[in-house]
DNA sequence: TTGGAAAGTCAACAATGCTGACGTAAATTC
DNA sequence: GAATTTACGTCAGCATTGTTGACTTTCCAA
């Protein structure tokens, strides 16, 4: 089982460069480098507006952005194996031990053997694990909400198109199939 | 001068948990937590995505996401300063010279003193920091560019709205300036 | 029973953040 | 003209989070 799925983004368009004439048909402005740049810098800054606000609570727990996810992910899906969380974080197992088993020995992750295979690890947050997750995730969903409601409906399902067909296929299927649901 | 604006994402609104039920006429179903999660996981795996093939080929340059991130910046505005890419990328100087002065020696940035105010360095990029940034940006734009096309100019518009209400008010500022134009 | 997968751990290292302290040059202010 | 502030550079030290590599334990499945 891989954790870098194939990518596949190879294959370059037309309107490489300079202003664009509407070459077939169709209205392209929206491909031109300049566009494609405006894209990649609003990606940058707003992603950099999505983390502030959970990182600056997370500095007061002592604990960081790997920590979130962690906890968000199991938060999203109770029981999910060790394994299952490493295809969807996309770290190491190393690295993600480290994170865990800061969470489990501070008592906000529980860590559960399976039943029906013994060698998986099942995770669970803990009543205080939950409260941790609730804290990060309303800062988190505080800012979205004010972002979705400032641009409205329509332009929030043009957001979610544009970010799916920008993820890697693998982690594409994880998302789809997250409590969509699976 | 700061580097930290005020955010401001602070108020929550309704909805905050549930079902939510058409509260004044208007439909709010995209205001749910259901949907806010999802946009947020959609962030994460999105900006993975992003990143994805310019770090493949940083790995290959020995060089990383930092350095790409201040290619990019100077690019877009050649002579800027260094105080100016602080403010843009949000780091500390000591960080961001540590990336400007392996850029530098290695012939791809080259900095200027100012002419006008000798304290500042104006940056430039070289012509071999020209074909390196190209060879990042036009990977980067390669994946946008397949993201656009498969979602269409509405989700576009739509995704740049929604990102554009996400950032801090100061970052907004600088990404409505830049070459918008100004 | 054996091979391999899942997990945990130790050690070492790299990239990129951070703070604090200090120095220099140049602009600005008093 | 002197004092202060600003912009930049740099040294030292440290934290987080990523990486390899090696090794062990557990345990399912063939």
């Amino acid at each position: 089982m891989s954790q870098t799925p194939g990518s596949g983004a190879g294959q370059a368009g037309l309107l490489n460069s300079g202003a664009g004439g509407a070459g077939g048909g169709e209205n392209l402005l929206f491909l031109t480098d300049e566009q494609l740049r405006k894209g990649i810098e609003a990606m940058f800054f707003a992603y950099r507006g999505f983390t502030a606000d959970p990182d600056r609570i997370l500095e007061t727990m002592d604990y960081g952005r790997a920590h979130h996810r962690a906890l968000h992910f199991i938060q999203r899906s109770p029981g999910t194996t060790v394994s299952n969380l490493l295809g969807i974080l996309g770290v190491t197992k190393q690295s993600l031990n480290r994170v865990l088993r800061s969470l489990i020995d501070d008592g906000h992750v529980r860590s559960e053997k399976g039943r029906r295979d013994g060698r998986e690890r099942h995770l669970f947050l803990t009543p205080s694990g939950e409260a941790m997750e609730k804290q990060l995730s309303d800062a988190q969903r505080a800012r979205m909400r004010a972002a979705y409601r400032a641009a409205g409906p329509a332009a929030v399902q043009g957001f979610r198109q544009v970010l799916e067909a920008m993820m890697d296929p693998g982690l594409r299927d994880y998302y789809n199939r997250m409590r969509d649901g699976g």
